[in-house]
DNA sequence: ATGACAAAAAAATCCAACATTTTTCGTTTC
DNA sequence: GAAACGAAAAATGTTGGATTTTTTTGTCAT
């Protein structure tokens, strides 16, 4: 076996290969439209026959994959009408989740989105000063962190599951402006910084306004 | 094999159990939190180990089933608190998608909502007067095709995707509401006329109103 | 070039078996 | 009788290899 568990929920072979496919195509180590067959899939990851063609379909199901009937799978595409959409959606999703969260959350809640705020203000700082994989890996978790504490207490699961996939289909673009150095690390943090007040006051405006800015400056299209 | 094709894209095995477990989740031939063991799936609807396990793996990536890891597939349950999330998100994703598509709806959308509502009448004509299961099914295709013509136009694949997705888990208690006849046909059929006005009219007030309205009658929390 | 056709590749499926985990159930103990 | 325990049974997760079908590729004649 080429991996190890990466996290707790990676109790089954096809979890495992989910999580290293799904950094792969995140850190564009699997280029979008690129053709996944099955034979070389098990070569570089491992699994069975069966196993890689689970966890394809589970890739797909979470929009990381793109699977024709008969055609096989390939990486999901990342024109600039994908990141338009995936911008579209994410954006609704999450002022959503968040306007929900602002009505039921409470200290406990404000408490983990302190924390999680925190966490990213530190892996922000690490990946500014050198952005090798390690801590751009830690650095696009905290990310995730951040967006899911916020948006955690809406008490919608299929909310918070919709943010999480949505998301993941961001990650390969953010990743992509780090590697490019197009990310004004000095603005993100103002924004942050006010992001997190603004939840803190329920300034619901404010919020809404400054996740939909940074959901955007995070997938404007480049082409 | 038990089944045959049901529709032009069910070419695949899969595909064709997916069809066939959908249609039994909806109907209520499996019921919520039923377990779903694979020997017994396999001796009812065909297909191998592999086919079935895949098209879990599917369905529970639409919402109609839940998978727990090492503990295998269940139906997905339909608490109260599921029946809220499901329309909590779903008229909020229906609204999005309506305002989207009269910008850029033309001619042509307009006339295949037309006949969408035309074709719907018609089921709901058939289905107040016979309930059998075969009308049933064709109501519950004609309410379908309904809701994705009206937001067909929104040009974005992953809300009409997340449209379809969402209806599929409602159908289960639109159908139990037929079943049960607590269907205000009367008052259906002005809603849906008001709301096919309200689109050609694009009066987005008047046809997010209308919306909110059908979906929070179908899914209102029985119990 | 172009189209027809054969060969190769890949996808989709199935079967049979094995390892691991969960569940069940009967026994023992308090 | 109820709780704790552990072995047996069941179910899940996984594998390898074989088979069928579909798509892709390469070749040849027109």
């Amino acid at each position: 076996m080429i991996f190890r568990r990466q996290s707790e929920e990676d109790d089954t072979i096809v979890s495992m290969l989910a999580s290293a496919l799904r950094r792969d195509i995140s850190f564009g180590a699997l280029l979008p439209d690129q053709k996944l067959k099955i034979a070389e899939l098990r070569a570089r990851y491992g699994g069975s026959n069966h196993s890689m063609r689970e966890t394809l379909r589970l890739l797909s199901a979470e929009g990381l994959v793109e699977s024709t009937s008969q055609r096989g799978f390939r990486v999901m595409s990342a024109s600039a009408e994908d990141v338009r959409d995936i911008a579209l959606v994410r954006i609704e999703i999450e002022k959503l989740a968040l306007a929900l969260a602002f009505k039921n959350g409470d200290v406990a809640w404000e408490g983990r989105v302190i924390a999680a705020h925190h966490a990213l203000q530190k892996a922000e700082e690490a990946v500014r000063q050198s952005a090798d994989d390690l801590s751009a890996l830690e650095w696009d978790e905290a990310c995730r962190a951040f967006s899911a504490a916020l948006i955690e207490r809406c008490d919608s699961p299929r909310l918070i599951d919709l943010q999480l996939k949505l998301f993941n289909q961001s990650s390969r673009f953010r990743l992509a402006q780090l590697r490019e150095g197009q990310l004004d690390f000095a603005s993100r943090k103002v924004r942050q910084q006010a992001l997190l007040d603004a939840v803190l006051e329920r300034d619901e405006v404010a919020a809404r306004a400054l996740l939909q800015e940074e959901i955007q400056t995070e997938l404007r299209a480049e082409t």
